[in-house]
DNA sequence: AAAGGTTTTCCAACGGTGTTCGAAAGCTGT
DNA sequence: ACAGCTTTCGAACACCGTTGGAAAACCTTT
């Protein structure tokens, strides 16, 4: 079939769901086409540019989910809860390949337009909370910071060795805080709280 | 002279500094050194130890900066002071490097003491502070994620064009909210801002 | 000083990467 | 069937991380 800027965002998406962020190749995603490497290049300038479209695209696929989870809502629902769902959809979305957190902070976002509808509806939940207008950009901006630097975390550790009991306990010596406070919660509790104590920020901002 | 492990880092680090996360390769560490590529691997396993080597040092050279600008901090300095201290001085670590938040960001935090002992310190204040222990591992944790995310945006799109006045208008006419109500703040700004808007949450910590 | 052993460095090579460029192939309209 | 344009090929370039055996350097022991 022919080639196409879509149907190549289309086999780059699949690779990198495979491989992931680091591995991924414009030979892999050219062979997944039935085509050489260099073909790609007609399409597309750079594998950069094809890592933008990838991004814009994640954008895209979250800003959709996050409707239908918006949509979903039971009608009594708090800005909290729009907040929270707007921002365990794109989470999601970046969890559903390795390294997907550090394909949308790689590339930046100002001209991509999925991650600006993800943004603009973000500062519209604000605004209809009664955020007022000059706060409402920093919450925002505060809020998706946060989340691409939490997912981030979240999957560098994912693809790293358990630690074991040994350097656990040395750990436990040379930072005792550390260990003590903080509970070993799984990634979602943790994220929950997270978001959470952004609402918390955000509900300081309405109150005036 | 001879190579060394830390000799490798030092090299490491500067040529980083030059040329960026992206851009850095074992053969421009290994000719500052004066020596083959081959050479650095009795010294180092991979390129992604030494990576993470530079990136508990990014962290130790925050953790030190951080010292001293907390000793800097007049005496009655509160600990919104503190924790924006250490905020910013962890920020000017990593934008000292392009792509410095990208070395932090993809090495697991886990097993780097340089990172450790940043979050050990931030839960100190934050119990100092007054945060009750079940809350003050969040709240640091938020903190953290925050940072990085913010620094790599940032440093995302330092290497990008600015964008152009017909663009602009284009956007503005599909997300009104997003230019309307986000002035253009320099970097500086929108962080302050940011990280005032976390210490509001975490008061809400404090007060019960 | 000579020998032996260990630690460190070299050097060439392998397979892989992003990217370029002229030639070939395919398609379209006359 | 021919011309013209669009798309693909295929080889090449320079670079990358990494490996393994040979060579050098160093240190200890005799």
């Amino acid at each position: 079939m022919k080639l196409t800027k879509e149907r190549i965002i289309d086999a780059g998406m699949a690779t990198f769901a495979e491989v992931g962020y680091h591995a991924l190749s414009m030979r892999q995603v050219a062979e997944r086409l039935g085509a050489h490497a260099g073909s790609l290049y007609y399409h597309v300038r750079s594998k950069d540019e094809l890592l933008a479209l990838m991004a814009d695209r994640v954008c895209r696929q979250a800003h959709d989910d996050g409707s239908a989870a918006l949509a979903a809502l039971p009608p009594g629902a708090t800005w909290q809860d729009r907040i929270e769902a707007q921002a365990t959809t794109l989470r999601q979305a970046l969890l559903q390949h390795p390294g997907g957190a550090l394909l949308l902070a790689d590339s930046p976002r100002m001209l991509s337009t999925g991650g600006l509808s993800l943004m603009e509806r973000l500062l519209h939940t604000l605004r209809d909370a009664g955020v007022p207008a000059e706060h409402a950009g920093t919450a925002a901006d505060t809020l998706l910071s946060h989340l691409t630097g939490f997912v981030l975390q979240e999957q560098s550790e994912a693809r790293t060795a358990p630690v074991t009991e040994e350097v656990y306990a040395d750990l436990h010596a040379r930072f005792p805080l550390l260990l003590t406070e903080m509970p070993r919660l799984d990634q979602d509790e943790k994220f929950r709280r997270s978001v959470h104590l952004l609402c918390r920020a955000v509900a300081t901002l309405i109150e005036g």
